[in-house]
DNA sequence: AGGTAGAATGACCATCTGGTCACAGTATTT
DNA sequence: AAATACTGTGACCAGATGGTCATTCTACCT
């Protein structure tokens, strides 16, 4: 791990830098692309911080452009190991109980990688990117395959119902995750309903009301529910 | 309604404006800024498109900061006049058919107003605003408020269980609602889900599949539930 | 030490930005 | 008809942008 997100990344010229040196001009690079986004983004700033002239990151990488998606590329090596991980690690496991490790795991990749994070949020929804929406529909597929796996592995084994439809409960256990994640991070998004920055405590707690609701719905349940359906 | 959204808009001299002219004017803002977002959105395009002179835009708005935030007024006030109206007209329905109601209603606004649509959008989860977090916030939190009481109401009447936590629910059905209409809308959010641009059968079967969902969660129920908890 | 290949540099470029203001145009009042 | 008040205008400003390239510097080879 540790700095091997950064490995296939720039120009030639880029790559033959000490690790030292190149780390420094990417961390650069994302922190100032995580505060401003793309286009606020300067590259003089990028070069001042990163203390380099302009001229070498335009050798280091043609573009403003290409330096960002190299970025982007960095940033989601990353979110992949850690969706690999949880996976691998909650093998076997309860459905509920591996999507609860997922958020947890999603918790902790923020506090590690706040700035990441940030660009990543950034990119999957407001759709500002300099490239087509193709790749970044791409990013938002990946998950979705990723739950949708764990879904049909659920339902083999009995802890979902069969009748529902996999890719449709996909979209919708992702636009949950990424809501409380984002809440997690963002402060205008989580502060009204406390996951900000919350402790571990209150974040255990919503996660519990994440997975029951999850679970369960929030109906009336059992015999009651069929006299509710009617009205 | 009609154009009832944009009259304590902008400085006096604007608001002596014929209505034909302030119109032509805002509209030009809300398509730039919907296109570009904040920050890329050019005041010379505006008044290009607009057909008046930059001076006379720096006459009718002191700031492309104030030009914005009057039109983000602008939109909100008609959201807010959305919401209001599904609520009057739900009033005592079943609260799965007040969400239900809900939500193509929000899908009708995107269609008669998809750029205003758009700015809402953006602003609501990039943050990108060129004010203070706070007042993106207070959008958010109105929407929950607002969800907040149909929830409420619900329990009293018995159609939700009465142990949820509302601003929790809030919170959920919020972020579900919000990303529903958002796949409505965008292309590389909702393209694999199937949402995007979908024909009315196909949001009829996915508002079902999420009603279904909020109810009854994607657990195997009742009787093997319980067994199903201790893993 | 001299020569050479390749990397680092920053002044410079065209272009665009939000914003201003002296002036021109047009009603309205006297 | 003259004077007054108000609105429209676009050339112009300072600053920032991404990107270039002739030059300088450095390090290795002979």
């Amino acid at each position: 791990m540790s700095m091997d997100y950064m490995f296939d990344i720039g120009t030639e010229i880029f790559r033959k830098l000490t690790p030292i040196k190149r780390q420094k001009v990417l961390l650069s690079a994302i922190s100032e692309f995580a505060e401003n986004g793309y286009r606020k983004a300067s590259v003089n700033n990028i070069v001042r911080t990163a203390e380099i002239s302009k001229g070498s990151l335009f050798q280091y990488f043609s573009s403003k452009r290409k330096l960002f998606t190299c970025t982007v590329d960095a940033s989601s090596a990353l979110v992949k190991d850690y969706l690999k991980n949880v996976r691998d690690e909650t093998s076997g496991e309860n459905f509920f109980h591996r999507i609860e490790k997922l958020i947890l795991s999603g918790f902790r990749f923020i506090d590690k990688h706040p700035q990441m994070a940030r660009i990543y949020f950034q990119l999957l929804q407001s759709g500002e990117a300099p490239f087509g929406s193709e790749q970044v529909m791409e990013l938002r597929k990946n998950a979705e395959r990723y739950l949708g796996e764990l879904i049909m592995e659920a339902k083999s084994k009995g802890e979902l119902r069969r009748d529902l439809n996999t890719d449709k409960i996909s979209f919708i256990l992702y636009s949950l995750l990424d809501s409380l994640l984002r809440a997690y991070y963002s402060d205008f998004i989580g502060e009204s309903s406390g996951i900000y920055r919350a402790s571990q405590e209150g974040l255990n707690t919503w996660v519990k009301t994440v997975i029951d609701f999850l679970r369960d719905g929030i109906s009336i349940h059992c015999e009651t529910r069929s006299a509710e359906n009617e009205n």
